[in-house]
DNA sequence: TCGTTACAAGAACGATTGTTCCAAGATAGA
DNA sequence: TCTATCTTGGAACAATCGTTCTTGTAACGA
């Protein structure tokens, strides 16, 4: 997965994979078969240890939407601070690429792209219900523009953009989600 | 252009440029030189033709930062929208694979980044020198964020979103960049 | 008409791609 | 210990990669 993450999808070799993995070629595929059968089980554990912490940021405050989505921010950057995971972002990563996909894996994207769009319109709809959030914008729009501010984080990022300048996008991001009388104050 | 354009750098075999250019392979290779040198010579016109025309839409108005980078996101809107050119922007899709470029391929992509920053900076800094914009936080982080968010238009049109929903995406962003009594007519 | 130059097309090259095969070795239960 | 099953490492495969070479042909000045 690290390997995919790093460098794509069709510029990984079987060879980097052999490497490391430490496995031979002939186990490698007997257990996870071919090149895109092993990238879309790679998916799926991204999914289920990266974007899941991700989700869980996003869901711990499910009344406040500035405080959800500017804790999802916070879990970004604090995971494109640490070294040891590859920079950016596979699902984004991976999306840049679509047109050379296969049709399995370019669906499996659009899924897991709507997913996170579906979870962040999820909390801004449930934050609005709550009273609070007089953010302007319908849900849709303002929950895309959020999902692609978190893809252009971790595009940035790839690109050589520091993540202290991050912080700084991520904060200028949120401010169409702050309530009026916060920004007049400010 | 398109080729690279449509499949990015890694992706593109030179069969297949062979074939869209409609030359030799020893006459692609004599007049271009390598595969880099002919991506390099690519990155340039699609500096001089597409990006330049971002960058003529953002200094239309150069006293008014709304009207400006609003001016610049309507440009990649419509051409977007347009489907002689392939989804997406070049340099983005570029930047996505930057870890498997050549050293010299990512200096210029690099470049062709930090120019845009710099072009929406220095909108930003006239625009707040005439009085106007009271928008928040510094220009540094406003032209990144701005530069971020023109690249996930671009991404979130190659993942398949329609531009109709782009444009939603796009007057949110701009939302930052409204002043404050603006904001609380709206 | 000639000799020279420039350029096109396609064959051919070594290297690398994803994938499969095969033989040797490890492991497990009885 | 014996046998059956699984796993391993590495050779080998066809296909494709970027690149070069050779050959034929068109163009041009004298």
């Amino acid at each position: 997965m690290t390997v995919f993450w790093e460098r794509g999808y069709e510029a990984t070799t079987i060879d980097q994979l052999v490497v490391s993995t430490g496995l031979g070629r002939s186990s490698l595929y007997s257990t996870f078969g071919d090149k895109e059968s092993l990238f879309l089980r790679c998916l799926a554990r991204y999914e289920e240890t990266v974007a899941a912490r991700l989700l869980e940021a996003l869901q711990r405050h499910p009344s406040d939407a500035l405080l959800a989505v500017g804790g999802m921010f916070d879990a970004i950057l604090t995971r494109l601070r640490t070294t040891t995971s590859p920079s950016g972002c596979l699902i984004t990563l991976t999306a840049a690429e679509r047109s050379t996909l296969t049709p399995a894996v370019q669906a499996r994207i659009d899924d897991l792209l709507s997913a996170q769009v579906r979870a962040v319109r999820a909390v801004l709809t449930a934050s609005r219900q709550r009273g609070r959030a007089p953010h302007a914008g319908d849900a849709d729009s303002l929950a895309e523009y959020l999902v692609g501010t978190a893809q252009s984080l971790a595009l940035l990022h790839r690109a050589g953009v520091p993540v202290a300048k991050l912080r700084g996008v991520a904060a200028t991001a949120l401010h169409v989600l702050k309530p009026l009388e916060v920004l007049r104050l400010s």
